[in-house]
Formats: structure tokens, C-alpha cells, sequence
DNA sequence: ATAGTAGGTTCTATTTAAGAACTCATTATC
DNA sequence: GATAATGAGTTCTTAAATAGAACCTACTAT
């Protein structure tokens, strides 16, 4: 299986995975999320190599999470912003932050925060459904295949 | 940077980098939320080669996700159950499955569903916070760092 | 004795990533 | 007017990871 050919998978996290499946693109969103949107601070923020950084916003953009914006001329220079895409990633962000949070510990206190913009409280993430309210997690949901569960399927 | 450097990272989400940062990993997480346990049943349903399944599978199981069952003796077999860690996942997974399925569209219908349990009604995952209620996204949610935000931290 | 099952390991070839240096257009400094 | 700096990449070489196939081991069934 090549990557390629992931980004047609009928599976939504087979798809997901030619976008996201790799080291550096959940990181390089990361910075997106802080703020960062240039180049050079992809770059110093992160250490990723020049080369996979302008093939990872290249991917971004394609898949479009990312879009390029000019921010001068003379000469030209565009910056990297999420998309309404991009943004709806956050959820899964703040999903997987956390459950990183209480299951990958380590010692150094974590280096980025997620509070309510409204008044600054630490958030306590909880995925539920939106129709009953519930709590879903292991427990409340039902995983199973529709038809055929190859990645290529 | 090198993969092994970002599993003492300080952030949260490179520290998850050195589990899931790449292409299979997530697929046989959805595996494993779909009920498969044994090895030949990983390989055949996804197409993953023996060869990195197997070295997937260690990962999984030292990062804490999986844990190895025997289920017979004679000869001696082993099979890959979710720890509580595994399935403390489940959220991350579906807010990642609910992106995907809203953002990178495709043609054919989605082959997983997922369902509570109590009553087999589809789900609409939405992340929100546990105290205050609130849903949690890029508009309600601010990110920011809080000293130092280089992956290897 | 032969084939099948289950869970791997080993091998080579190809693809991807790391790390450093280089380009190009423009502005700022000596 | 020459030299360095900035910003966003591209181009190299070397190192590591992945793909794909074949092989191994310990049984069980035919």
C-alpha cells in the first residue's frame, strides 16, 4: 500500500491518515493553532527540515487546511492561515492533547495551554453527542464496519 | 530531529507524534476499536506488511495502548487487547473520524459507523468542556504556549 | 508425509526523511 | 557601491523507514 493511494480510502481515518499521517503535519498545525503562520517560524519553532516543512504546507494546502496569503510584494511573500477546515481540526487537537495529557506522561510540565477565551479557565475536555448530550467514549460507542474495512476499501 | 528525540518531548502532541505519527498506527487503533485481536487479523484487513505490523504492534504495546493476551498454549499465541489507555482513545479517534468525514469527502459511503451503544441512534460528536458546558472549537478555545514550544521541548 | 494455521523474522529494493548548502529578490547597513 | 541580512524556498548527499516477498517455527488436521 503507498501513500497515495490512502487519500481515496472510503474509511474517513484511512483519508485522514494521508493528510496527517506522518511526524510533522499535526505539529506544524500545532503552530497554526499558536499563531505561527510563516515560514522561517515553522521552522525555528519547530526544527522540522526546510525541504519536508514546504512539502507539508504544500500537502496542507492541497488538502485544504491551509490557504497562502500575500502579506507583501516586492517581493512576494505569503503567509500560511487555516482554512474553515483547518479550524474545524481543533476538537481533534484538543482530543488528542489531552488524552496525551493523562496517558503519555512525562516530567517537564506540558508547554502549551487551552483555555476559554471568555475568562481564561482551563478547559476540561469531554467529547459528547450532540442530540442526547452523552458522554462518548469506549463504553457509550458502538464501533463497527458498514461493508468492507480495508484501508483501501 | 529524530523520532525517538520527540518521545520525552514536553509537548503533549509531539509526545503523541512518537505513537501515531505515522500511516498505520491510527488504522490498527480503528482495528482494534473494531473488535480485531490477532495478527493475521491486522495484516489481511488492513494490507499492512508482516514486517511493520509486528514492529507497530511493540510500539502500541510499550507506549502503553496494547497489551499481549495469550489465548492458547501449545503452541503459545498471544493476541492484542486495548489497555485502559487503548480505549481512553476512543474520543480522539471519533473527533478525527467526524473531521475527516466533514472536511476530506469522497465519493464512496463511509465504511465504519458508529453508534451508542444503549440504543444504536448514530452519533454527532461535539467537544465540550466539562464544567462549563460549553463546546469547545477555535473560536471558543484559545491555545497558547506556555514557555518553550519547540517539539523537542 | 503433506498441507494448513498462526505469528512472527529476514532479506533486498524503493521511498522518505535528515542535514547542510545554495538560490533569488529585495532591503538594510557599512 | 559592496556586503550582509531577510524570507521563502530548492538542491544536494547521506541516513532511516517502508514495501513486498520469502522464510522460519511449532504445532494440528488430512
Amino acid at each position: 500500500m503507498k501513500w497515495h493511494d490512502m487519500k481515496d480510502a472510503a474509511c474517513p481515518v484511512a483519508r485522514a491518515m494521508a493528510v496527517i499521517g506522518d511526524r510533522w503535519t499535526l505539529l506544524i498545525l500545532r503552530e497554526c493553532f499558536l499563531g505561527t503562520r510563516r515560514f522561517d517560524g515553522f521552522q525555528q519553532r519547530l526544527g522540522i527540515t526546510r525541504h519536508l516543512l514546504a512539502e507539508r504546507l504544500k500537502r496542507l494546502e492541497s488538502a485544504g487546511l491551509l490557504k497562502r496569503h500575500p502579506y507583501q510584494e516586492r517581493p512576494l511573500r505569503h503567509e500560511y492561515r487555516l482554512t474553515d477546515s483547518g479550524k474545524a481540526f481543533a476538537p481533534v487537537m484538543l482530543a488528542l492533547q489531552d488524552w496525551s495529557r493523562n496517558n503519555l506522561p512525562c516530567d517537564d510540565s506540558a508547554p502549551i495551554s487551552f483555555v476559554l477565551r471568555e475568562n481564561g479557565a482551563e478547559i476540561d475536555p469531554v467529547l459528547t453527542d450532540r442530540r442526547s448530550g452523552q458522554e462518548l467514549n469506549h463504553r457509550t460507542v458502538l464501533m463497527r464496519p458498514n461493508t468492507e474495512t480495508r484501508a483501501k476499501g
